[in-house]
DNA sequence: ACGTGGAAGGTTTTT
DNA sequence: CCTTCCACGT
């Protein structure tokens, strides 16, 4: 039919594409093109005139959703494109969810707590319940309940099966039970879902309400499911509802990729697929396009040691390929050094920035890291950690926008009821949630009727609820007019948070002060750049739902620097593998569970599948941790990967002179104080304030230095002052600033991150 | 009600 | 090391 389709497909995936019909299984290995097979499925199927809001399907980032609506959009045009169903699967049942709210006894406008949200309502059950707050730690209890969601346990079968009971007494905490039943009570009462929610209130959709399954299964005729091997029950449920009865389901994974049985996937999920779909088709795609056969042979060399596999044989094509390099360090911080002096290497060989990931097991391992490549001069970003959007004032502006669309939000409530303080404190809070708790209606219904309780506070007190009551009333009333940048504005001019944060003069607090002015900026271009409507609601999930990958974009030449998890399903033409230590790499917790050893090990897989030129591997013969140095050994999983395929050099004998380190471990001291650098969102965003800056300045416009170049000593130019010399530099990037003697006769001291300055001879 | 300081406690990985 | 929690003073 359209021929121009399968250019340049193999005859495993041409199979794959072309086969419509049916349960389908796709084995792909690392590289192997699966992408490309799912899109020209995809395009096949619409070239079948199966319409586009017919096909569903499922990714796992939203960012590979939006990557793939954009390759199919080039193939069969926009329009068309624009109809499919695509998207996590959170994304796209919290869409559906809110259509069918009320079968479920929720609303439209549901919020989606995020994990601290829920943590934080964790604990508050904890103490309500009167138990031990060290034996229930809300991480720990949120792991447990999060489990039971992912495998459709609800509250109730919960509390009745005893084998939970047994296994949390063993556990020393036995209520846990009790705990989620309130948990999911006090949710319910908010008007609110975790993300683990929105999944098992699908499958509790489907369930209960069959003529709801039966028009979601008419509607989703083929449905396509990417990264299989990390689907949990509650996933695999939803599909195979979904799917029946004509079993359109094509999924694609790979069992040697499965690394996210934490967050309750079950690999099994793909190693049964073809007894759960007796007809299923299997292919294969075995040829990895990606890396050099040195890096594909030395990543199964690795494999091979975990047990359960479906037996597979991947190759490249490629040229042989560089040998794995292996270094040894004495310290972390000599590892964050010699990777920087490698990526220096190769970039002196020509190759680009952004062609270089530097991939570590944990999000801690970052900074010094990010140190290292700043004290280099090399462009980096960091992904993950905490973003934007988790920052304690971000999340209370959010928290009013919350409230807004969902007055029954407790969460937020209790975030925003006294900030900035008005006087509402901690034993008012605590009689408005109890009395809430006593009459079974939320805590806004208290709060709306909270003249009726005059017995309970005094005068002022309730004086001032009100007054809070009719702020929120006020901007509800504009809710439906307003666009999320207007609302946003107003919130934060009248509920004084303008002026909070404004007053602040301290450098967190500016800090604060540009983060929130960040996040006006970033909804301004939310609603600017949408063509529909958008409701708040909308912007509010988006938000939600949001990983730190969703908000890459590869226009700048950097370093990347992520964790394993978050690079899966990347690739850059150099990786560095960090931090290959006992310990660390597999991780202590895995250690002693040979389960949990061979995940860490399909993660090393990950690790160095990402890479398609060169791999090194790094690790540190001594690391900090919580502040004290702690040796440690190389990895188990460095021995396992066939000698021949890694060249060895070993530093740690060279290190520089005692003094020389010394000198440099206090700087790395000093600079460890850097903070909040590891934000994409904000960084961008300052680039745009910093590009609107020069526009509208009277000096003669200029590209400003990077800020930690400005030395003191020198001649610098700025948008506004002109012409200065830098007398003194103080503090650590980004907190540095800098004594300025402008040529105007004023002395100012500028924080540098946001001066803009350009250094003049 | 609210800010401060000192002590204790906490690290995988993420939608 | 860095964050969070609690007790105390205002």
């Amino acid at each position: 039919m359209n021929n121009t389709l399968f250019d340049g497909l193999n005859t495993e995936q041409k199979n794959a594409v072309e086969c419509m019909n049916g349960a389908s299984l796709v084995i792909a290995g690392a590289g192997s093109g699966k992408t490309r097979v799912l899109t020209c499925r995809i395009a096949n199927l619409l070239a079948h005139n199966v319409p586009a809001h017919v096909i569903l399907s499922l990714t796992f980032t939203n960012k590979a959703a939006r990557e793939m609506k954009e390759r199919i959009a080039e193939m069969v045009g926009e329009d068309i494109a624009r109809n499919l169903w695509m998207g996590t699967f959170h994304s796209v049942f919290a869409k559906i969810l809110r259509f069918e709210a009320h079968h479920i006894g929720f609303t439209s406008n549901f919020t989606i707590y995020d994990t601290q949200d829920s943590r934080s309502l964790l604990g508050k059950i904890i103490s309500d319940l009167k138990l031990e707050k060290d034996a229930y730690k809300p991480a720990a209890v949120q792991s447990t309940i999060s489990k039971a969601k992912n495998n459709l346990i609800t509250a109730q079968t919960y509390s009745q099966n005893t084998d939970n009971h047994k296994r949390d007494a063993y556990n020393k905490m036995p209520e846990i039970h009790a705990i989620y039943t309130q948990y999911q009570n006090r949710c319910k009462k908010a008007d609110a879902m975790d993300f683990d929610d929105l999944l098992m209130y699908t499958n509790i959709l489907f369930r209960d309400n069959p003529a709801v399954l039966q028009k979601y299964q008419k509607r989703f005729q083929y449905i396509l499911v990417d990264e299989y091997q990390d689907t949990n029950f509650s996933q695999y449920l939803i599909v195979k509802k979904l799917a029946e009865p004509q079993n359109n389901v094509c999924v694609v994974g790979d069992d040697a990729q499965s690394i996210y049985s934490f967050r309750g996937a079950k690999i099994e999920n793909i190693f049964k697929f073809s007894s759960d779909y007796p007809d299923s088709k299997l292919f294969k795609l075995e040829q990895n396009y990606r890396s050099t056969q040195t890096i594909v042979d030395a990543a199964n060399s690795l494999i091979k040691k975990n047990t359960k596999q479906i037996p597979k044989h991947t190759f490249s094509e490629q040229e042989l390929g560089n040998k794995i390099s292996l270094i040894e360090f004495a310290t972390d911080i000599e590892e964050g050094i010699g990777v920087a002096r490698e990526i220096k290497n190769l970039v002196a060989d020509s190759e680009l920035y952004k062609d270089i990931a530097v991939l570590y097991r944990t999000n801690a391992q970052s900074r010094i890291l990010e140190e290292a490549l700043n004290k280099l001069h090399i462009p980096c970003q960091i992904y993950g950690g905490t973003s934007f959007f988790q920052r304690k004032e971000i999340k209370d502006i959010l928290s009013y926008v919350r409230v807004c669309v969902n007055p029954k939000d407790e969460e937020a409530i209790s975030r925003i009821i006294n900030f900035p303080t008005r006087g509402i404190g901690q034993t008012t809070v605590q009689k408005i949630v109890l009395l809430a708790e006593r009459t079974n209606i939320s805590v806004w219904d208290v709060i709306s009727n909270i003249e009726l309780a005059g017995d309970v506070f005094n005068k002022g007190t309730i004086k001032r609820i009100i007054e809070f009551r009719e702020l929120i009333h006020s901007f509800r009333k504009d809710l439906s007019e307003a666009d999320a940048y207007a609302l946003l504005q107003r919130i934060v001019e009248l509920s004084g948070i303008y002026s909070f944060l404004k007053s602040d003069t301290s450098i967190e607090g500016k800090n604060k002060f540009d983060n929130m002015q960040e996040l006006l900026n970033g909804a301004k271009e939310f609603t600017d750049e949408e063509e529909d409507e958008i409701s708040l609601a909308d912007y509010l999930e988006k938000i939600a739902l949001l990983t730190d990958i969703d908000s890459e974009d590869d226009e700048f030449n950097k370093v990347t620097l992520m964790t394993i998890h978050s690079a899966k399903g990347l690739e850059f033409g150099h990786c560095f593998i960090v931090g290959l230590e006992e310990n660390l790499f597999p991780s202590q917790m895995s250690i002693g569970r040979p389960k949990d050893v061979e995940e860490e090990r399909r993660l090393f897989y990950v690790a160095i599948t990402r890479a398609k030129m060169s791999v090194h591997l790094t690790y540190a013969l001594s690391r900090r941790k919580w502040g004290n140095l702690t040796a440690s050994t190389v990895s188990r999983f460095v021995e396992e990967i066939d000698a021949g395929f890694i060249t060895e050099k070993n530093t740690s004998r060279f290190s520089s002179q005692p003094t020389q380190e010394s000198t440099m471990f206090a700087n790395f001291t000093a600079l460890r104080k850097e903070k909040s650098q590891n934000d994409r969102f904000a960084q961008f965003k300052r680039k745009q304030s910093a590009a609107a800056q020069s526009n509208t300045s009277s000096i003669p416009q200029f590209e400003p230095d990077n800020p930690r170049d400005i030395k003191s000593g020198t001649w610098v130019l700025h948008a506004k002052f002109g012409r200065g010399f830098v007398e003194s530099i103080s503090g650590t990037f980004p907190d540095s600033t800098a004594v300025i003697n402008f040529e105007n006769g004023e002395q100012k001291r500028l924080l540098l991150k946001f001066a803009k300055l350009k250094e003049v001879s």
